[in-house]
DNA sequence: TGCGGTTTCGCAACAGCGTTGCCAAAGTGG
DNA sequence: CCACTTTGGCAACGCTGTTGCGAAACCGCA
């Protein structure tokens, strides 16, 4: 039964069906994701109507919920083009609240973003991740109690991102690199009693790039690969506009891709990974060399999936940005297509806001799944 | 706008707003799909039900759609648990069908499916991929009305496999391997007009995948990888039940992934391709090496993707298929979880049956996109 | 044999969705 | 000043899945 109850710790229910309520919180998911695409420059009625497909009156019936809720506001006129000025809405960013929790090896980050994705209030501690479940989870405890004064509306949630392996879909944390005694802990599950919020859990690349999805940084298609090189090496996918996690959550493991056959040994147990060679290219400080190898790993990755777009970022590489960048665009650029390549934008946390985008995100329809269209594309009537 | 229309040849169209159109068709897709995995076994009402999450209602009235469009019928009925005893429902398989024209390199087949997917006429003539368009086109369309005979109810449409690159969204070839006389040709439109037909085009890996996914390979999640191994290497993507196309409907370039740094040069322009590296295997009859090229080459794409299952294909592997499946299943047992591998079902002629598949998904709402669902997994309430 | 309980399924009324038809408001351009 | 265009709301509508209720069909027990 797909009933509105937000289905809690339990089985992962498939329930592929759709009522009527399902339509109406999905277009006004699209509607509201629009809403925030737009910023602060707003969006007509007649605008939405023309991107969701829907028709004017939809869309005034759905803006008028999301007015009454509080969610949207009318915010003065444009100008005429030869009629009556469109009414511009705008996304009211104060309505709602999030709190993103970034746990790193070494340091602790939490942040309160509003709806519109902005940052209201951020502070940042070191940590040891290794001190063990109390000790960390006392420290988020506290630091997220700090930002929560902040929150002048609802709070919808937090969100955690981490360094993985992890499953998303329990909230439960497999054996994070560097530190097995997290191996097997319901980190969700205890964070959401401790804080009394609704809890998420993903890896931190995941969150990296459903924050930059967010942020607009998606292709046409909206699909992008995101490459994180800083202590390790990982990726975030996102595949149709939404973060791929694969069958059992754990997708993106980018850096254990064999790229040197018999090459050296790894601790994952095989030889030749792309994340040895790219480190020990790193220790060596040959950038060039680890842009070559980085590149290549992309290269890989875009003829596999037929990305759109491969954005950069992490502690590593972006100390040399400008040589990364176009390392790994020369080897790109070489086969095929040229693949756009691009560092992730400065002057962001990309990891804790997208933290906080993880509460966010099924707000505005942007979770996967979600996305019920028509018109097959790809059939040719004669 | 997403009226009915059938978007033609044109634009893609994102137009993700739902309507109630939209919402019953999807429904009904859902309820057909779930008739057509029963098999001839049928289900009852109450079990559609059960797995669309539906009320039984609801299914009652889709169920009666589907009846007076005669793609449905009652056949009997089932013990009771209990109670009144269900009544069985089934998918008339007659109601409709659908061509399947697979071109390769050397041979033409074309069949004749009905709604289940079973083969209802089969013909396999040979054929030179390069004698030119006009030539091929020729025989397509000969074949082709040779088999239209055996059709009943409906012709839904032909679907087209070939060996890629081609884009699929506008039915265009690429630089097919082999014959880049055909780079740039409108294949899709041209057999369209020709055979008076709805035509899709899609590679050979990707209608092998679908066929697959609708003879009910994927696993628990829908997700898998196929591999095939012919004259050439690919492979097939289904990710979350649907075809992975990707941006440029290009994704499924497993053959070009680089495995070995700076190894032997690839007619693609790159080095170490494990394209290279098997067919060289091969060509040497060194067994055990290929399926280990090709394990490491699966496990690079499990551990990226998070993939449930790994099939394995095609001519050259079939001709060993038990040697592969052990030896690729040894490389992949090796690192993590184990990820099940088995080779295609023998008696099927997988591609030609995908690429009538091709037609038929959209019936059964496996073509992508769709799916509309709500609880979001993943969250934990305090 | 009779009766309560269970399961399946349909008819009828219903609430809620986006759509259609119509009209008011507010600009532009001759 | 009068078309004309564009934007947007109100009311009625058709259609969706849902709810309430009842009939049918079978099991199990007395």
């Amino acid at each position: 039964m797909n009933r509105t109850s937000p289905a809690a710790t339990s089985a992962p229910a498939p329930a592929p069906g759709a009522n009527l309520t399902a339509l109406r919180d999905h277009n006004t998911a699209l509607v509201l994701g629009l809403l925030r695409d737009a910023g602060p420059d707003g969006a007509s009625r007649a605008e939405l109507a023309a991107r969701t497909g829907l028709t004017p009156q939809a869309v005034s019936k759905i803006t008028a919920r999301l007015r009454a809720a509080g969610l949207a506001a009318e915010a003065g006129r444009r100008a005429s083009t030869g009629g009556k000025p469109p009414t511009v809405l705008r996304l009211v960013p104060d309505a709602a609240h999030a709190v993103g929790v970034h746990l790193d090896r070494d340091a602790l980050t939490v942040t309160l973003v509003d709806l519109s994705g902005a940052e209201t209030a951020t502070r940042t501690s070191p940590l040891d991740l290794g001190a063990g479940a109390e000790t960390v989870l006392d420290a988020v405890t506290a630091e997220v109690a700090r930002v929560r004064a902040a929150a002048g509306g609802t709070l919808l949630g937090a969100g955690v991102a981490l360094p993985g392996p992890l499953d998303h879909r329990t909230g439960v944390l497999h054996r994070v690199t560097g530190f097995p005694q997290w191996d097997g802990f319901p980190l969700r599950d205890a964070l959401a009693g401790r804080l009394g919020l609704p809890v998420v859990v993903d890896k931190d690349t995941n969150a990296a790039a459903l924050g930059l999805v967010l942020r607009g940084c998606a292709g046409p298609a909206g699909s992008f690969a995101y490459l994180h090189l800083g202590t390790g090496l990982g990726a975030g996918l996102v595949l149709g506009g939404a973060v791929h996690r694969g069958a059992r959550t754990g997708a993106g493991e980018f850096g254990h891709q064999v790229l040197r056959l018999d090459g050296p040994p790894c601790p994952c147990g095989n030889r030749g990974c792309i994340e040895v060679l790219c480190l020990d290219a790193v220790a060596r400080g040959d950038v060039a060399e680890t842009a070559r190898l980085l590149g290549t790993g992309a290269a890989n990755l875009v003829r596999l999936l037929d990305i759109d777009l491969v954005l950069l970022g992490g502690g590593t590489l972006l100390r040399d940005a400008a040589a990364y960048e176009s390392g790994v665009r020369d080897v790109l650029g070489g086969t095929g297509d040229a693949v756009p390549v691009a560092v992730t934008p400065a002057g962001h946390r990309t990891v804790v806001e997208g933290a906080a985008e993880l509460v966010l995100a099924s707000l505005f329809g942007r979770e996967g799944r979600a996305r019920l269209t028509h018109p097959s594309p790809g059939t040719s009537r004669p």
